[in-house]
DNA sequence: TCGTATAATCGTGTATTGACGATAAGCACT
DNA sequence: AGTGCTTATCGTCAATACACGATTATACGA
């Protein structure tokens, strides 16, 4: 099984990337992941992925077969939850498993706590 | 000062208002919640209204002043959150205040929660 | 009642979103 | 090489988002 090529997991490189001591940047980090919870479907995708047992794995087509959308507009779902840093995928042979970014609620919620609590810098 | 007419406050009833049993409704209302924080300026108007010292009040003109886009963005801006059920405006005369919906920022968490963890029911 | 301040709305242009069917691309297995 | 499974992308369409200047509506004060 391969993963995207982020060595130490696409969680922290992405995570630990980020400068968020800037406040515009939290601005900008959060309202991109905000944008994507902003939809029911990516809401359920983002579920299914958070009460997994640990060991299941979902792919994309299991992810297909339990929304009421067509392939094409899930995928499009999953590119855009990708785009907005919850998700990843490990390329399985002809299959993507479909992963939360480590530790991306606990993020989300941090950065909704710097950008709405006064900070003493 | 006038209010939205809503008694017990504009906050209380909405929030009270949905069915956060239902999951279907949690995840809708959670996805128009995240719309709502889905641009920084709207996040840095949460941000205004959350920091703002009990003593002040702020006006849409003052929030306009603040942010680097024209009158007419602003209040786009400030009517998103309100449809999307952020903040709610008290019409003052020619003005009108802008409040942070009551426990608002608790409730976007506990669904959040809802949404996120597995539901034994 | 006239003018001023405030906020919402209108009209516009451009960009993005969300949905879909159809097609392509990648991998595994004969 | 050919077949089947899986996923991404293309093309399309309608709807929505975002930004703006201009205009309107409302309330207050002179």
């Amino acid at each position: 099984m391969v993963t995207d090529g982020c060595a130490g997991g696409p969680h922290a490189v992405y995570i630990e990337t980020l400068d968020t001591t800037d406040l515009e940047t939290c601005k900008k980090i959060l309202a991109r992941l905000a944008k994507g919870l902003s939809h029911p479907a990516r809401i359920e995708i983002i579920r299914m992925l958070c009460n997994k047992p640990p060991d299941q794995e979902f792919i994309c087509s299991d992810i297909v077969r339990a929304l009421p959308l067509a392939q094409a507009s899930v995928s499009q779902h999953l590119k855009i939850l990708r785009e907005t840093g919850w998700i990843y995928g490990e390329i399985d042979g002809p299959r993507v498993v479909c992963r939360l970014v480590e530790n991306i609620m606990a993020f989300y919620q941090q950065l909704m706590r710097k950008v709405t609590h006064e900070q003493h810098t």
